[in-house]
DNA sequence: GACTGCCTCCGACATATGTAGTAGACTTTC
DNA sequence: GAAAGTCTACTACATATGTCGGAGGCAGTC
C-alpha cells in the first residue's frame, strides 16, 4: 500500500527507530527531530496508521503502546515499486542507473554494489 | 517539488511522451492507456499542472496546446530524492542496494550498471 | 476533596487531489 | 440560420491528509 502520508510516515519511522512507544514517547522523539506537532496530532496519526493496519496498539495500560506491524523494508519496497511503476512503467533498470549516476555512494556501498552486480551477471539471462 | 498527484503525474507523462498536446489529445492518449477519465478531468489536471508551473500552455489557438516545462528526469530525480530523504534520511546507498537486490534488471541494464560501477570505483574516495 | 497533569475519544477544519457537470462562446455542417 | 460538436471557464463535491481543540476520566498532591 502507499496510502501513508508524509506526516504518517514520520510517525512510522519514529516507531521503527524507538520500538513500541506511547503517544507521548513518539511525540518526544519527533520533537527531538525538530517536528513541532501537537500531542493530539500524533495521536490522530497513530490512530489512522492503526486503522490502515500499519500499526497495532496494546491498550492494557492507560497510555496505549503502539508498535509497527510492517517492516521498514516492506514499506520501502512498496514505495519504490510505486515510484518505479509510476515513472518508468515498472522498469527498475533506468531508476537504478539514474540513482547510481546522480547520487553519491560511499566506498562501502560501491563495494557492496559491485558484489551484487557481479552476482547478477552470473545469473542473468 | 513533489506536489504532483498520481493523476497529475499521468497527464505529465502523457505530455512527455506525446510532446505538446491539447486536452483532447492527452485524453485520447490516456484512453489508449486504459485510463477512462472525462474530458474535463484532464482539463482540470492540465490547468492545475500549469498553476504549479509544471506545464505551460499556448493559447493562440482555440484549443490550447500544453507542453511540459520540466523534464521527466528532473521530476524523477526530485521524487527519488524525496523518497530517499523520507525513508533513508538522505542516504541513497541503501536504496540502490535494495533496488538491485529486489528488482530484476535486463542484461543491458546490468551491463550498463557494471560500467557505471567501475567508473565509480575509479573516482571513489 | 479540590487542583493539576496526563490520557483517550470525538469532532472539526483546511488544503490537496481526483473527478466531473454545466454554461456559454465559437465553428462546422446541413 | 438552426443544429451539433468542440472548447474553455467555473463550480462542485468526495476523499485523503495534516493539524488541533475540548470533553471527560483517572491519578497523584496539598
Amino acid at each position: 500500500m502507499n496510502d501513508v502520508g508524509r506526516a504518517e510516515l514520520e510517525v512510522l519511522k519514529a516507531l521503527w527507530e524507538t520500538g513500541p512507544a506511547t503517544v507521548r514517547e513518539v511525540l518526544n522523539f519527533l520533537h527531538q527531530r525538530g517536528r513541532r506537532s501537537a500531542y493530539t496530532t500524533v495521536q490522530t496519526l497513530l490512530t489512522r496508521l492503526e486503522q490502515k493496519r500499519y500499526v497495532v496498539s496494546d491498550k492494557s495500560d492507560v497510555a496505549h503502546v503502539f508498535r509497527t506491524r510492517v517492516s521498514r523494508d516492506r514499506v520501502t519496497r512498496s514505495r519504490l515499486r510505486t515510484l518505479v511503476s509510476q515513472l518508468y512503467d515498472g522498469a527498475a533498470g533506468p531508476l537504478v542507473l539514474q540513482l547510481v549516476r546522480s547520487e553519491s555512494l560511499t566506498k562501502d556501498e560501491i563495494a557492496e554494489l559491485q558484489r551484487l552486480v557481479e552476482g547478477l551477471d552470473a545469473r542473468s539471462s
